[in-house]
DNA sequence: ACGCAATAAATTGCATACAATTGAATTGAT
DNA sequence: ATCAATTCAATTGTATGCAATTTATTGCGT
């Protein structure tokens, strides 16, 4: 084996994931420019969906995101009606995300956002599974 | 199955993806930072150190970059001397970037990232192996 | 009660990413 | 040959991401 070969791109596992999730993103973006949101603020509506209220470092946790990034995304999600941001009355220091009935409402938009990528995506059920625990065996491990 | 189910983060494809590839592209920088470089800057030194000398358009097709992310990196690699820019004499619209000396002595320098990396990533060769491909189907599916 | 460490969010600074536009150069059709 | 369409890189504008710092608040030990 060459001295440089696993210097090459194409021997690189972090590469293809990289350009992967850039290109998965740009795919999403026809269907979330319909709706008025970025794939930041898709996600972040993705967990005040199921979770209704909760403080930006849960959020953050959930998201592998950290404040600098999510402030400025909260604040436009606030400024669209779709969250309420309130310090806890129990502890200042932390801030209550919270859904409106508008951001609730939006839930029945992107319904059909999921459908749409998954119809992008050219891998079965099964690879679309196994490539899923491989990649949370990754982000764990 | 509940209505909203497709919509819940975890049962997104996308969102491991996302989150996985910031996740790898961090824990490179411990060892990217002893070589001055980010993760842009060592991915566009890479595909020099295989090609020495090649477009911006022609990089950009490689990386899934365009000019406006490529430029200011160019620049700045070109300012540490590891690369020049020059107009091509048959086309002044294409900008040649061409590997210097500096910039392929950084490669001996380079040699134990990938290593480095591997060692972070807490799968079996056949699992990087597996999971590889499927990157590579969905980014050209 | 006091002071200090710890915590949460916001801010700052820097480096991407990418869409859209611009400007310069080239190609192609007539 | 000429002009319109195309191409390539640079620029502009917006939105992330993250490290590092700052600010406000809380908890803890004495």
């Amino acid at each position: 084996m060459e001295k440089y070969e696993k210097l090459k791109l194409g021997n690189q596992l972090c590469f293809p994931l990289y350009a992967c999730a850039k290109e998965v993103v740009k795919r999403y973006r026809p269907f979330l420019d319909e709706l008025d949101l970025t794939y930041t603020q898709y996600i972040v509506m993705m967990v005040l969906w199921e979770e209704t209220s909760l403080s930006v470092k849960e959020l953050g946790e959930r998201l592998f995101l950290d404040s600098g990034t999510l402030t400025p995304v909260l604040k436009s999600l606030a400024g669209k009606g779709y969250l309420t941001r309130t310090r806890s009355e129990k502890d200042e220091r932390v801030l209550i995300v919270a859904l409106t009935k508008e951001g609730l409402a939006l839930r029945d938009r992107a319904l059909s956002v999921p459908e749409k990528m998954a119809a992008c995506v050219a891998l079965s059920k099964e690879e679309s599974q196994t490539l899923y625990g491989l990649l949370y065996k990754l982000l764990k491990g």
